[in-house]
DNA sequence: CCTGGGTGTTAAGGGCGCGTCAAGATCAGC
DNA sequence: GCTGATCTTGACGCGCCCTTAACACCCAGG
């Protein structure tokens, strides 16, 4: 089911959207203002957000830069003025659409789907296969010798960016971002730790990594291929 | 440059349209009608079409899913008719945003740079390669002889900026502040060390650079093709 | 031939990032 | 409220990376 994020403060807008898109069978959860607008969004990761304008504690395109600094996920901008050197503001700090109150119920849905439509890009290949396991992304299942191994929620979500991003290298900042949450960008001692766990599941040789490897002081990288031979000319000084 | 496509069969509009696309360095191509309409789109592939509901030959609708059955490119659909249920069915039907007419040039050249940043996953060209080894930019990857080379963080900030500027001198207060900071900009000795570094990892022959040039008394430059040929004609003076 | 500025090369030491472990805090299920 | 699993936090040792310095080299000019 889509998740909805809902920020606005005016209690009325608040209750229709609800009740329509609870209708349309998004699963929603609401914020009256900027600040609990974007730690609600660090903490539940919605699939979608949309964001009123006129918030009373903080301007609207700081929310959206302020999500745009660790995240890409769809924003569709509300608001009641018609000023267009907002609309440009909003647009050009990263929000995917704007309607202007009042709008009709079906429009913004009909925008909801597109933005949604737009964001699930990931009808490829779900499962990914190395030789001593097999990670499928859509059932959130791993398997290694024919058993399911289990994972904690956050190995999860750790491994699936790692995965989602496979053979390309993942920055220590963008994985604490997209696990923990933003304001956890310096907490590198997490990454350590469940590093480890995930090897400990998953490695033939925890202690020399095939498959999760580590790329010292960036970040690390999830590759299948076993291409890592040693360089001819070597580094030997 | 980014190329537009124009779909409308109203004369002042087009020109109003052209005219100032033009001025925001937009390449301009127009059709009057569907039909030619989804020719064009075949034949030029612009980056992105802006699409007239109110065409003489068919539905815009049809228009659109004529384009989605094999191509994801941005449609932006304008419409004379405020019809809620006809803005429904187009951004249904596949389009990407929807404009009411009358509407102001600032918000449509806003709502354009939505949709062509969002189709431009890949701005910059990730992968460089020479005759001896491939950069991978979005990968963070050097491979030289089918093995990946390992590069220390500062050598690869280095190389990178180097890359992202190929072809073209990079003095060294650019490098210095790039990769060390402002504050370094007199520490000469970091580039000629990690210069070092570099070329005993990538140049086939590290005493005769070949990629990684030194351009004494200003800076370095990275170079993929050797077309630095002397002129064999003794034409010296 | 000598001199000096800019460059290339190498080596050594200190600091820091990484992996590892374990205990306390927090949460979910019963 | 208890119990087990999960997350957080701190500490520690090792290896590697950055820094720094010293020296050889090339070239231009005196």
């Amino acid at each position: 089911m889509t998740r909805v994020l809902v920020i606005d403060d005016e209690e009325p807008i608040l209750r229709a959207l609800r009740i329509n898109l609870v209708a349309h069978k998004y699963e929603v959860s609401t914020a009256a203002d900027g600040a609990s607008g974007l730690a609600a969004i660090a903490r539940d990761r919605p699939d979608v957000v949309i964001l009123d304008l006129g918030l009373p504690d903080m301007d609207g395109t700081e929310v959206i830069s302020g999500v745009r600094g660790w995240s890409a996920l769809p924003i569709i901008v509300l608001s009641a003025w018609g000023q267009e050197s907002q609309k440009v503001a909003a647009l050009d700090a990263g929000a995917d659409d704007y309607v202007t109150k009042p709008f009709g119920m079906g429009e913004l849905l009909a925008r909801l789907r597109v933005a949604v439509r737009r964001a699930a890009p990931a009808p490829d290949e779900p499962v990914v296969t190395g030789k001593d396991f097999t990670v499928d992304l859509a059932a959130k299942r791993v398997i290694r010798d024919g058993a399911d191994v289990r994972l904690t929620p956050t190995e999860w979500q750790l491994l699936e960016v790692l995965v989602r991003h496979r053979e390309k290298l993942v920055t220590q900042r963008q994985l604490l971002a997209e696990v923990w949450g933003p304001e956890y960008q310096s907490e590198g001692n997490y990454l350590r730790v469940y590093m480890a766990h995930l090897r400990r599941k998953l490695e033939p040789d925890p202690s020399k990594p095939r498959y999760l490897l580590t790329e010292p002081g960036i970040g690390y990288r999830f590759t299948a291929n076993e291409s890592v031979a040693s360089p001819p000319g070597g580094l030997s000084s």
